[in-house]
Order: structure tokens, then sequence, then C-alpha cells
DNA sequence: TTCTAAATATACTTTTTAGTATATTTATGC
DNA sequence: GCATAAATATACTAAAAAGTATATTTAGAA
């Protein structure tokens, strides 16, 4: 069982998580913290050295959560098809997002890019490591004659990757989720095409 | 001729834009304004009401120069096919943007999403007006018989812009343009799988 | 149950950032 | 060239935010 030093610091870390994923890392500040968790300074520095310490850590599990929920249901289903399905319909609402206000991968990705390079490097490595898994899931597919040969599929995965994270900002930001369904459809149909 | 006055203003609004650009509108404050224009807070504040105000008008000027600037590219071409190639063209190399920091559009996206809803509807706009422009020009090139209608402009119009615009993240966080490269290639076959 | 170390709260200090009052300089119509 | 209004610089105040010292409370082992 954890203890309860333990317990609180996760409580901090996953009651941050949300506020950072909508006001940024530069964006949040220690009393947003405080208010929100109904604790005091004494206490948050008891269980972090500084706000940075603290981002970092809060950052981390973002992206720890998020990663994990799309690789299981992205597990859940067995065709290679049916796990790029799975991928696409994860975002089918880029209103009501697992983490409230978007994808933290891509909030974190445009925050971090020109201010924190060590932030920078933690994103960059899960995208780099899902456009790794996408890829060689798709390749798989090949292999297996799931799909064509004519499939490319670095190619592919990023423009999935990269179009549903376009895609959720821009459904955020003009208030409607409508887009999103069109682009799931067509990537789904294009993936289709390759379908042997 | 501008007044000393306007010139100046202009100058702080100009040399305020690749900041906020990279550092976001939180992430900026005044004393970085004025280290990068050299000018005083008497002077600053002579131009601008308060920061919230200066913001407003960083924002307003950037989205009106990446804007100008893509409708500029996009107008050389003379067919939609060639018009459609300059949009995506114009952020081939997305880690050298034409404002430092990727692209203002998705940056002040994620930003304001949750946070400004003024600036939030600055953006919606843009990328509304966008997308219209664009579908309207694919509708275009089915009217003229350029291409089937089984395209469907709405659609193919939003998976051009959040692909280009989520490749960007993607590529400047991972720090390599290959993909947009292999994105944009991508895009352009799958225009041209509508050709007639 | 009692003791002690860990956890937390309170009340501060320090630092950073925004904003302002006023003096000085500069542009430009007369 | 001079008057004056606009522009800019200097030196301040105010507010917000981060961080700390110390007192108090609580968890959990003896």
């Amino acid at each position: 069982m954890l203890s309860k030093a333990e317990r609180t610091k996760q409580f901090i870390l996953e009651t941050a998580v949300p506020l950072y994923n909508e006001k940024g890392i530069s964006g949040v500040n220690i009393d947003d913290i405080l208010e929100a968790t109904k604790l005091t300074k004494g206490c948050l520095y008891g269980h972090f050295e500084n706000k940075e310490d603290l981002s970092e850590q809060v950052i981390d599990l973002s992206l720890k959560m998020i990663s994990d929920r799309i690789r299981a249901a992205v597990y859940q289903a067995k065709t290679v098809k049916g796990k790029v399905s799975a991928f696409l319909d994860f975002y089918k609402d880029p209103i009501e997002t697992y983490i409230s206000g978007g994808c933290p991968i891509l909030n974190t990705a445009v925050e971090a890019d020109d201010n924190y390079p060590l932030i920078k490097e933690k994103v960059a490595k899960v995208f780099r490591t899902g456009q790794q898994e996408l890829a060689g899931l798709l390749q798989e597919g090949i292999n297996i004659g799931e799909f064509s040969a004519k499939l490319d599929p670095a190619v592919f995965a990023f423009k999935l990757v990269a179009s549903v994270e376009g895609g959720i900002v821009m459904c955020r930001v003009m208030g409607t989720a409508k887009p999103m369904q069109g682009l799931v459809k067509s990537l789904k149909s294009e993936l289709e095409q390759y379908a042997v």
C-alpha cells in the first residue's frame, strides 16, 4: 500500500494533469494547483523541489496516461485494420477529451518546442515511439497479407497521427467535432484501398 | 507616410510576433519585448493600454501575416491542383518557418483554446475561412471538370490543413523535416486519384 | 498508547512582472 | 528657428507569483 505521502504526491500530480493540459506549462501557477487540490504551499513544496520539478513530473504523468490509454484501446482489436480503427476512434470526440484540454502530447509539443528542451525531448520520444509502433503494425499488416506492399507504413503512420492531432486542435477551436468524423472516415477508407 | 508613433507601434508589433509565436501568450513578458525592441516601458505603454491589448494586436498581426502569405502563395498557381500544391509546399520546411516558431494559427489555437476566448474566436474564424476557401477551391475544381465529383471538398480540405498543421508540430519536436515530405507527397497523390 | 518521523498548515520573505508618474527629448506645423 | 504636442526614458509603485522557516498535526512503528 502507498504511504500517505505517496498518495498525496500522486493526488497532486493527477489533479495538476488537466490544469497543465488546459493552461500550459507557463500558464499554470502554483496557486492554481493549491486551489484545485485544497492543499497548502508547505505541503506541495514538501513533495516537489520547485515549480520546474512539479511541471516535469506532471508532464511525465500526462504523457504516460495518454500513451497507455491509446495503447490499451489499440490492443483490444485483433486485426491490423481493427487496431488502426481503434486508434482513430480514440479521438472521435476532440471536445471532451480523455484528459481535459485536448491531446497532451500535441499541446506539450507546441509549448515545449522553443522553450523547454528537456520536455521537448520527452515529447519527441513519445512521437517517435508511437510512429515506430504504428508503422511496425502496418508493416506487419503487409507481411501477413492483410495489406498490399504499396502501402508505405512510415508515411501512412505519420499521416494518421499528424491529421488526427491537427484535427483535434482545429475542431476544438472551431467548437465542432463534426470535421473529425469526416477525417476519420476518410483515413479509414484510405487504408481500405490497400486491403488485399 | 507613417508618423513616427505609427512606425514605432508597428515596429513593436512586428518584433513581438516571433516572440509570441515561440513563447506563447502567457510565456512572453513585457521585458522580453523591451529587450528585443530596445525600447522602454514608457514608450511601450504609450502605444498599448496593457499587456492584454498588446497581446491581442500581436496575435491579430500574426494571423494576418500568415494568412496573407499563404493566400499569396496559393494565388500564384493557375490550376486547382497547382493551388493545392502551393498550399502544401508552403510548409515544406516546418523547422524554419515564415514566422519563427511554427505555424502561428495552430500555436495560438492550442493556447487560446481554454484560456483566451476572444483570441480563440479570432483563430476559429481564420480556420473557418480557410476551410471555406479551400473547400470552395476544390468544389470549383470539380465544377470545371478538373476533379471527379467523388472528391468531398469539405472533407479533403480539412484533411489537408489538419495533417499539415499536425505534421508541422510533430516534425518540429522530432527535429526533422523529413516526414513532412512524405506527407505532402501522399496528399498530392491522394488528390491526383480524383483527377479526371 | 505513546513516541517519533513524516506530512501538512501558517505566516512569512523574495523575486518577478506589470503598470504608472513624471521628466526629458524629438518631430513637425507655423 | 520656434512652439507645442507627441514620443520616449527614467525611476518609481503595485501586484502577482514563487519560495521558505517554522509550528502543528498525523501516520504508523515500538
